[in-house]
DNA sequence: TCCGCGCATTCCGTTCACCGAAACGGGGGG
DNA sequence: CCCCCCGTTTCGGTGAACGGAATGCGCGGA
């Protein structure tokens, strides 16, 4: 939002992004100072936000992000509207593996998790359903950077690539061949890029118009699978989403 | 909201409320009729939440709700914040049975799903993730009626209650005697009492005081399975989303 | 072809919704 | 007692927000 005088709507929108998964519960005084509004202002917007179901106050009179505006975004079609699609499919992966299986839509630079599902004993993985994260070293990161457009590519190369662990691939050049290959490959392969005991093996999901418009993925521990094992999986999903996402009457 | 004056913030709320699930996405005019404000209103707030990211428009030039807002939403405690927690035991009871696996909150009269899990044979219900349904004839929302303060639930009775099917039970004293089961027994039979072709078994969640903050259920075709058959294992799935959640350093 | 309708976008004079500094009261700690 | 932080309320000033009107476009029907 821009500095100065900023309007009713900027200020709302700045304290509904005021909650992080770091700080998920605010006092109006963090609240105000995180959205940069005066006191006033917060719980002025704030008791209307309340009201509406927006945000929820706890008998400890912090703030949290409430179950109605859930509702409201619950209808995004690229979130879990997706999902809704996708989730048979993410089922059955899951179900064949145990495995966490990952979907995700491409933002800009970044990717945003839509789905995830991890069984009890699956190996750790830095996401959040709703989280974001980089393009570059992920599975799911890399098929959708690999089919973005060329302009986003090169936007994303351009910038430091952050190197996660040592196995990250962060020179553009290397990066390149790499997408490259999954485009060519029609799956991508994270191999340690992420945490070092990872590996994810991941398919594009194409929407109406055939263009990517998701990717899902299986995490494994690396040293378990092989990739070559686990992509057919993973691109039989990613398939079957894909048909259900096909142009038909009403479709999405 | 008010009649006349309206704030800003509400006019905005109007307008991300005028999203439905039979309406979601809208044109300009659409949106400024459904939110009932003016076209310019309509067409500077909107542009403002595009921005943001709140709503997304389209080629088609429609307005969605957009990934950002779920982005943000995905943060509530008793959205996503739940389903986290409670997936695995979802998984494991979806993984037992095949069947329709449903989480879901009370917001007020109605419940509100909060994670769905079907396979693609299971019987269809009449469920959306983030949408509401009537507390009165569902096998959650009859757990989160009986569990709910003794206002809710009069509340609840005192107004007309729809009958789904004819096996909707509509009448109050009747539906008293079947919440004081369901409170005896620890869990709640739903049979054919929203769709003649489901069977529904419901067990309470228990969060941080050990109150009913959610429910989970397991919805199989009537006539399948036995109500006590499915019982454990709904309350497993339960008590041990319930241990989840129970206090401890950092806890929910 | 012309006309009517609906749509989206922009303009502009008016006004009241919105603002934040300040005040107030409460709680906790030294 | 003083200090600090918090949340809530007050109030005079003002500019952000408003909507009717105008404009241009596309579409469908006569």
């Amino acid at each position: 939002m821009g500095e100065g005088a900023r309007s009713v709507t900027a200020k709302v929108l700045a304290m509904l992004e005021a909650f992080t998964p770091a700080t998920p519960d605010l006092s109006l005084s963090e609240l105000a100072r995180r959205a940069g509004v005066s006191l006033p202002t917060a719980h002025r917007r704030a008791a209307e936000l309340v009201a509406w179901g927006a945000l929820e106050r706890g008998a400890d009179g912090r703030y949290r992000i409430g179950l109605r505006l859930w509702e409201v975004a619950a209808l995004a079609p690229r979130g879990l509207g997706l999902r809704d699609v996708a989730m048979p499919f993410l089922e059955d992966l899951y179900e064949v593996t145990h495995e966490n299986v990952q979907l995700a839509v491409r933002e800009g630079l970044e990717l945003v998790f839509v789905e995830r599902i991890a069984g009890r004993h699956a190996v750790p993985v830095l996401t959040r359903v709703g989280g974001r994260f980089a393009l570059h070293a992920t599975g799911v990161g890399l098929v959708l950077l690999a089919h973005a457009p060329v302009e986003v590519q090169e936007q994303a190369l351009a910038a430091p690539l952050h190197a996660y662990t040592p196995k990250t691939i962060t020179d553009p050049d290397r990066l390149r061949e790499l997408l490259a290959a999954v485009r060519r490959n029609g799956y991508a392969v994270s191999d340690g890029q992420v945490t070092l005991d990872a590996l994810s093996v991941a398919a594009p999901i194409r929407g109406a118009d055939a263009a990517v418009v998701a990717a899902v993925s299986l995490v494994v521990r690396a040293d378990t699978a092989e990739p070559i094992a686990l992509a057919p999986l993973v691109q039989a999903a990613a398939r079957g989403i894909s048909r259900m996402l096909a142009p038909r009457p009403g479709g999405w």
